[in-house]
RNA sequence: GGCCCGUUCGUCUAGGGGUUAGGACAGGAGAUUUUCAUUCUUCAAACAGGGGUUCGAUUCCCCUACGGGCUACCA
């Protein structure tokens, strides 16, 4: 295995949006890939026609080129093993799994789902497996005769995997080491169902090795079915070519128990997909981190160090520095919770770390989505500048940068109102005669003219300095007045600052 | 219930037979910013418990507890 090219896979189903831990394994798999020079395959597993979703293949792969993990091989380019599709391939599963019964590693079960809930019903710990296959109706337990009886008849059927008795199943995870596992307690799982389709156990071994997949990424909800399909590997004859196996930690609810689901998403207020996903059928629109302003850096970003660290004290990577620094041994085993807080610190990072002309474009959707069109590209650079330091999230721009581009709608007048005086009326109005004589506005020199201005009419700086603040942005907000004076102009300051003394003076609403 | 996996500050984690058990997020206090945010300084905060092994264990082993996963003709 050493000198054959490093291929991986991500094989997720389309039956809905693409969970926060599916990007992740996704991520790491990418890592991997390319650290070693190797292939990233992105196959569709839609074996289960009643979960497929129109759309949800075609999400999947816009997500990952949100994220800037691009497949090497998938269903939109292609590749040398198309198709990519698992409901396209299905014709090829049904040979391994008769080949499988031919051996005697697996037979045919004629029980219908109600029989089968009957049993578990009647029987507390029932499984379908060594125990009970004897008493059950499958090719083991039926003579011959009538089982070419029924296949003749077209009766459905499906294969299940006849686990072996008194066999330990053993294998060394990448990230856990050594994971054993008894046969006795595993059940014969269905390979191939009633409708021809290949059930996942079946097709991701065959697939796998059709692919020429060296090492299999996965969730650890994963790891109590390696024993089916390691034997597998092995009964198919390939035993050879099987992949190393990694089983990744869960990403975990931040409160309470279990893994992180979409449902926590809407009960504590953070997106769990990558993107938004639209549900016709319940004509329900789950979040992303794309929409709710995240780059595609933080959030990869932040995905990377959930389970993972390089041994340093780094925690900002770009994509670059983590395919460099990537490595299996430093995955952590345990499960992570979810902490959206420090999301959202990855988020402002990455923001702040940004540079202006790759926020440019963002920042003008982010606008234009309010209403706002900035045709002064110049001054929308400025802007960006000044402000990319106070955003947590791209809509946060909004709310930073409208100001500079719409006058405010409305005060915060519990700051000013209570403290307003004829003084400052007087002293706004002589300040606007001050600036309009300006010819060029420079932010210390008019600092130092307004200062010196309030001084004179007996005013303290700070009581008029925050008014001057309000008027320009509405709000105790933004960064250095006399820096958003400069941008403004001379002629809006100075309209903005009569429009808001209007306000100021006027009596309370009743 | 059965099987499997896991367990260091509230959270993400570093570390590893002898350490003041380190960092980050969040939280507290302060400085800077005549706004807010940033930034800086600083405080508080952890080795689940019990047995071994050992001169010495948080680190290695075992047990217990706890947490998580799986237990579908879903992936």
């Amino acid at each position: 295995m050493t000198d054959k090219k490093v291929r991986v896979r991500f094989a997720p189903s389309p039956t809905g949006g693409l969970h926060l831990g599916g990007v992740r394994t996704v991520l790491f798999n990418y890592l991997f890939a390319k650290k070693h020079n190797g292939d990233f395959i992105l196959r569709i597993e839609d074996t289960d026609q009643t979960r497929y979703v129109e759309g949800a293949e075609q999400y999947i792969l816009d997500c990952l080129a949100w994220c800037g993990l691009k497949a090497d091989e998938s269903p939109e380019v292609g590749g040398p093993y198309a198709p990519y599709r698992q409901s396209e391939r299905k014709a090829a599963y049904r040979q391994y799994a008769e080949q499988l019964v031919m051996q005697g590693h697996a037979y045919y079960a004629f029980d219908t789902a109600e029989e089968l809930d009957a049993k578990r019903k009647e029987i507390p710990n029932f499984q379908y497996g060594l125990a009970y296959r004897e008493s059950l109706r499958n090719s083991i337990a039926l003579p011959q005769h009538e089982v070419d009886a029924l296949l003749d008849a077209h009766t459905p059927h499906v294969i299940r995997i006849k686990m072996p008795a008194d066999e330990t199943v053993s294998f060394n995870d990448l990230i856990r080491g050594h994971v054993s596992f008894e046969t006795n307690q595993v059940d014969d799982k269905v390979l191939l169902k009633a409708d021809g389709m290949p059930t996942y156990h079946l097709a991701v071994v065959v697939d796998d090795f059709l692919m020429k997949i060296t090492h299999a990424f996965r969730g650890e909800e994963w790891l109590p079915s390696a024993p089916v399909h390691l034997l597998l590997w092995e009964y198919l004859g390939w035993k050879t070519d099987m992949p190393q196996w990694a089983h990744l930690p869960l990403i975990l609810k931040p409160d309470g128990h279990g893994k992180l689901s979409k449902r926590d998403g809407a009960r504590l207020g953070f997106p769990v997909y990558a993107m938004s996903w639209y549900d016709a059928k319940t004509d329900e629109l789950t979040p992303g981190f794309r929409e709710l302003g995240f780059l595609p850096e933080a959030f990869i970003n932040l995905l990377a160090t959930l389970g993972w660290n390089d041994g340093t004290e780094q925690e900002i990577f770009t994509l670059d520095e983590l395919i460099e620094k990537f490595s299996l041994e430093r995955v952590s085993k345990a499960g992570a919770k979810f902490d959206f807080e420090k999301a959202k610190w990855f988020s402002a990072e990455w923001i702040k770390r940004s540079s202006v002309s790759s926020l440019k474009l963002a920042v003008s959707t982010i606008l234009a989505d309010k209403g706002i069109v900035v045709n002064d590209d110049a001054k929308l650079e400025t802007v960006i500048n000044l402000i990319k330091d106070r955003c947590v999230v791209l809509p946060d721009f909004y709310q930073q940068a409208g100001y500079f581009f719409d006058q405010p709608k409305e005060y915060d007048l519990n700051a000013v109102k209570p403290k307003w005086t004829d003084a400052k009326t007087d002293f706004f109005k002589e300040f606007a005669i001050l600036l309009n004589v300006e010819t060029t506005i420079e932010a210390h020199d008019l600092e130092a003219k307004f200062k010196a201005l309030a001084e004179t009419k007996g005013l303290k700086v700070g009581d008029v300095m925050l008014p001057l603040r309000v008027m320009l942005v509405g709000g105790k907000f933004g960064p250095h007045v006399f820096d958003i004076v400069a941008l403004l102009g001379k002629a809006e300051t100075i309209s903005r600052m009569e429009k808001a003394v209007e306000q100021f003076i006027a009596p309370p609403a009743p």
